[in-house]
RNA sequence: GCGCCAGUAGCUCAGCUGGAUAGAGCAUCGGUCUUCUAAACCGGCGGUCGCAGGUUCGAGUCCUGCCUGGCGCGCCA
């Protein structure tokens, strides 16, 4: 991680003390920074705990742990504090120095992880729930990756789906459109977008999946249709399923897009018609079948059906059962057996691969997307893919039984450290705060029971719901105008390059600020605001002390990078004695950013960093009004406080790296 | 009916495996730009942590029960 854990060390001498005077029945050590900085750095309530399993009063027991620690390297001093606690002191010259020397490389970890997400269905425009899954997953593998894991970015396209079906119906029976006529759509949409006159061809699928959504209930019998085109699709041949594979084709490079936008990638685009070209569902079928994990029912309502038996409750031992349906008694797989099929391939279980080619409609400048492809139409030259040892699917909440089913089918085969290596990545919905969902929908009526309501659902099928790329399009004129405001000068193309950080910024921060069993009530006005705690508040506390290394250039003509190479001789004791614990609290709060990523990634909780993230921000926008630099006459106090600045400002700029949010040159 | 999640300041939310005086943003009121960018800073106001029991040195945090709201429990995905 290029990141430096200055705490690392200090804790493991805490720890080893800490057993030293407990003996061996302790397994962790609670580790914790003091609530105030003049406590100390660090700090451990554990001899409160010991108290009572060792019989002697809790002081006594700290003030033994602290003796041992008084001479460590890197300590400048421990106390016993309170009822009990032991508080330890750095040294802050040397913690300062080693914070500023170039950032070792993580260590490369051997296994490959395989992180999931996005899978938004191909026949629409994206809309705020999906930026919310895909921010959660980017971020995960942005972690991840920092901690020194390869991680391959899988986005599941589901286009043999309903979803789709249904967008096939409502452009041959309300357009009377054909696969020809689908693609001149696609070409006037692409032209729409290239004049910056809206969005591409998911934005008119928008409106008709909606309107075919009314269509179905107008008159039930449709239904059949419905099912019919579904039926050719699975199927995977003639003029629907052509329509269909072009429909998803278009729509996934028109989401591809939107991510992109705000810096979100992926690997490989893994596509449930190849799940069915290459036959991965009859493999995991007669393996399921001969270890016994589905059963054919003969009886009941499922009579017919390949059925999983179940805990109906997630404790075990209720005697209630409960049979899921795997494969239908019409013989058609159900969506969770061919998603057990796929994580089974994702841990290289299946014994079989699919095959690959770039995905042609959209690239990026530096490498290929790739995307899985029917047996003997791939590219041998494929990197490979799949064989994780370790798999996070990002998936909102409600779908938590099925994938608890996916796990079982892996657990039931006997592949138990597969299923506990399945983690669901569960999050809370977006859904609208009812404000925001009459803006965006004028027509909209509330009754007055709706109004009161903290939040609405969103409904893809009525139209009701925000695209992605109309609020990241709001976000980017927004953030323009204010820049104007600010540097009216500015050449248009920079202005508009700062303008996409700071909207971006403010997007992602905004996607990962609320804890993630926590439901988005999306609110435009919050979502589009800059100040307060948001993404621009952390990329300004950034380019302000980037801005002052800039200035100090210029004053004493020094270069920058030559005033940045000095910083590590800074001596932390020319700071003033009344100003020297201000100083230090915000080189502690640098410093605890390996800590915070290690404890997101462990708990999958990404609010922490975004809290983080501010906190630190705030701390330097503090520090910045109360101390000059440039202005500080004194040579070493400046040095030292410059140094200050840059180890947080750098952390700060690697906390929001992490999260996506880059930090332009100016704002 | 069973399960999961949420309930903390007017609003939106933090509060890590129990620990030092319950925090932040927004809103509101009042101060700071001849100074390293005011997308900023400082201060004021604002709390029966849903309710009731329990566990212990200590509970917003753990246990039990209840109340309110949301979501799951399809031969949909």
């Amino acid at each position: 991680m290029t990141m430096h854990d200055l705490f690392a060390e200090l804790k493991s001498l805490l720890v080893s003390a800490v057993r030293e005077v407990a003996g061996t029945e302790l397994d962790s050590v609670p580790i914790e920074y003091p609530p105030d900085p003049r406590l100390g750095d660090l700090a451990t309530p554990v001899a409160l705990g010991l108290a009572r399993t060792l019989r002697r009063a809790p002081r006594a027991i700290a003030e033994e742990i602290a003796r041992r620690l008084r001479d460590a390297p890197g300590v400048a001093g421990v106390d016993v504090a309170g009822p009990g606690f032991v508080n330890l002191r750095v040294d802050r010259t040397a913690a300062l120095r080693r914070l500023l020397a170039p950032p070792e490389p993580a260590v490369p970890r051997p296994h490959k992880l395989v992180v999931e997400h996005t899978n938004i269905n191909p026949n629409k425009a994206a809309h705020i729930g999906h930026l919310r899954n895909a921010v959660l997953g980017d971020t995960l593998v942005r972690c991840l990756r920092a901690l020194g894991h390869p991680v391959e970015v899988q986005n599941y396209i589901d286009d043999t789906g309903v979803q789709v079906a249904d967008v096939i119906v409502a452009l041959r029976e309300l357009e009377g459109l054909d696969e020809a006529g689908f693609a001149a759509m696609v070409e006037r949409a692409e032209r729409r977008r290239g004049d910056a006159r809206g969005g591409g061809v998911d934005h008119d699928l928008w409106d008709l999946y909606a309107r075919v959504s009314a269509w179905y209930a107008d008159a039930p019998e449709r239904e059949e249709l419905r099912a019919r085109t579904l039926a050719a699709l699975e199927h995977g041949d003639g003029e629907i399923a052509a329509l269909g594979a072009r429909i998803a084709a278009e729509v996934v490079r028109c989401h591809l897009r939107t991510m992109d936008r705000i810096g979100v990638r992926y690997d490989l685009l893994p596509k449930e018609s190849d799940i069915l070209s290459h036959r991965f569902w009859q493999t995991a079928f007669e393996r399921l079948k001969a270890c016994g994990a589905i059963r054919l029912a003969t009886e009941g309502k499922t009579a017919g059906c390949w059925v999983m038996d179940l805990p109906h409750d997630e404790e075990g031992d209720s005697e209630h059962e409960y049979e899921k349906v795997i494969v239908r008694s019409n013989g058609v797989v159900t969506y969770v057996g061919k998603d057990i099929a796929y994580q089974m391939w994702k841990f290289g279980l299946l014994g079989a691969d699919f095959d690959y080619r770039p995905y042609e409609l959209y690239r990026y400048p530096e490498r290929e997307i790739w995307e899985t492809t029917s047996p003997g139409a791939g590219r041998p030259d494929h990197p490979p893919f799949g064989g994780a040892s370790r798999v996070y699917n990002v998936i909102d909440v409600r779908q938590s039984y099925l994938q608890r089913v996916v796990q079982r089918g892996l657990e039931i085969q006997g592949y138990a450290e597969q299923a506990a290596a399945s983690i669901h990545f569960a999050y809370e919905m977006v859904a609208l705060s009812p404000r925001t969902a009459v803006e965006l929908n004028p027509r909209l009526r509330l009754s007055e029971e709706e109004l009161r309501r903290p939040f609405l659902d969103m409904s893809g099928r009525k139209g009701l719901g925000v695209k992605a790329d109309d609020l990241i399009d709001r976000l980017e004129a927004k953030a323009l105008a204010e820049g104007g405001r600010r540097a009216p000068d500015m050449p248009a193309d920079e202005a508009t390059a700062i303008a996409h950080d700071v909207a971006c910024g403010a997007l992602r921060y905004y996607m990962l600020r609320f804890t993630r069993n926590k439901i988005v009530a999306f609110d435009i006005d919050a979502a589009l605001a800059f100040e307060g705690e948001t993404g621009p508040y952390c990329q300004y506390a950034v380019v302000r002390v980037a801005r002052i290394v800039e200035k100090l250039s210029a004053r004493t003509g020094v270069g920058r990078e030559t005033i940045l190479s000095r910083l590590p001789g800074a001596d932390f004791s020319a700071i003033p004695e009344d100003e020297a614990l201000d100083h230090w609290s915000l080189v502690q709060l640098a410093a605890r950013l390996p800590d915070t990523v290690h404890a997101a990634v462990d708990n999958l909780e990404f609010a922490t960093l975004a809290k983080y993230a501010f906190e630190l921000a705030q701390a330097i926008n503090g520090f910045y009004h109360r101390h000059p630099v440039i202005r500080e006459e004194d040579e070493p106090t400046r040095d030292a406080r410059l140094a200050i600045l840059v180890v947080a400002s750098r952390a700060l700029e690697e906390a929001l790296d992490l999260m996506g949010v880059a930090v332009p040159a100016r704002m």
